[in-house]
DNA sequence: GCCCATGATTATGA
DNA sequence: TCATAATCATGGGC
């Protein structure tokens, strides 16, 4: 059966009797005299709307108009009430409550604590704060981070709002477009207000759909952002020349041995401002550099053995009891730091290192 | 822009 | 688990 046909013979008993003859309509027929002639005239009504999509505006506009004031217009309209009333599913069960959906909160309680949804609070600087702390390792220049860090996540913010702005908008407009649509249509065919409620919702749910995906890209946004801010290779600092100066005067005054333990670790990073890990770190790159370039290593070694020999000197002259000043604690730095100046003699005559055997394998220089 | 120094990461082995 | 070695990625001097 094709759609004229369906149209034309709707499913369900239609009671006929009543569609031709409605609430004291005549039509100036008879009751059973013009039977076919009625339902050819239904017919070519159906088929004047079946063609309407094919016509230009005006011309639909104008059969528009003419279908409206169509003496067979209330009896049409009647019929489909009532193949209405017959066919079409309850919409009482759809208007039920749906649940909101647990991934668009996730992704909405994400954006709130990122700052970029919900209300300014400057910018997400808490989440800015603790993201550019875990990437500067405490080091001064965190406040330039943080305000980068900030400027990009207000940019995302901005984008992220101008989206949902447009995303609202247009929205509204093909809501109040489809309902005027439908308002329009329920001139000639029955819709109840209920339904115009129905599909709006429908278009919103669609609409929430496209919501979400901008949700998403911005939670991505930000995570990109964040991962940036924390990715401490892309964002290596040298450290400070102070605090190297600290990590390679241990270095060379514990050349026998270069492996601090933890609690001279947890010293030196304090001293230098630095994190454990980085302390491991520069020592691990240091052990290897120097093997690498033994040669270029024992400059050093000397440059900061005179350092160190006219500290101890000056050190012994205000202070006797006190051989280095040196404040580590590592049990055994205690005799090497005793003999620190020494050591750097040593290095320089090509002799042992000081402080026992050379328990990372390496060879005498020279 | 090139080159070297340097901090961080990763694969591997003891 | 930690140290080593290789490598990556960036900083900074020239």
């Amino acid at each position: 059966m094709d759609e004229q046909q369906r149209l034309s013979h709707p499913p369900g008993q239609v009671n006929m009797s009543n569609v031709m003859a409605p609430q004291g309509y005549d039509g100036g027929y008879g009751q059973s005299d013009h039977g076919e002639q009625r339902k050819q005239e239904i017919g070519d009504v159906l088929q004047q709307i079946m063609t309407i999509t094919d016509q230009s505006l005006d011309e639909a506009q104008a059969r528009k108009h003419t279908l409206n004031c169509h003496r067979m217009k209330p009896a049409l309209f009647n019929v489909l009430c009532e193949i209405k009333e017959k066919t079409v599913l309850s919409i009482r069960n759809t208007q039920e409550e749906e649940p909101p959906d647990p991934q668009l909160m996730r992704l909405d309680n994400m954006l709130i604590a990122e700052g970029v949804a919900g209300p300014e609070k400057g910018g997400g600087s808490t989440a800015a704060a603790s993201a550019t702390a875990a990437a500067s390792g405490g080091q001064p220049d965190s406040a330039i981070e943080h305000s980068d860090y900030r400027a990009k996540l207000a940019q995302i913010r901005q984008i992220y709002h101008t989206e949902l702005e447009k995303y609202e908008q247009a929205c509204n407009e093909f809501t109040t477009h489809v309902v005027n649509l439908l308002r329009e249509q329920s001139r000639t065919r029955p819709i109840q207000p209920k339904e115009i409620e129905r599909m709006v919702g429908i278009i919103r749910k669609k609409f929430s759909a496209i919501e979400m995906q901008l949700k998403q890209s911005t939670c991505e946004a930000v995570m990109i952002l964040r991962s940036r801010f924390l990715d401490a290779r892309r964002k290596r600092r040298n450290f400070t020349k102070n605090a190297t100066e600290i990590l390679t005067e241990y270095f060379y005054s514990h050349l026998s041995n270069p492996y601090p333990s933890e609690e001279v670790k947890e010293e030196l990073a304090r001293k230098c401002g630095i994190s454990v890990s980085q302390v491991s770190n520069w020592f691990g790159n240091k052990r290897i550099r120097y093997k690498k370039n033994i040669g270029k290593a024992q400059e050093e070694a000397n440059l900061y053995a005179a350092k160190a020999a006219s500290a101890a000197s000056s050190q012994i002259v205000t202070d006797p009891s006190s051989p280095t000043g040196s404040s580590y604690s590592h049990p055994s730095s205690q005799s090497q730091m005793a003999s620190q100046g020494g050591m750097y003699m040593n290095l320089n005559g090509g002799d042992n290192y000081p402080g026992g055997e050379n328990s990372w394998g390496l060879e005498d220089s020279e």
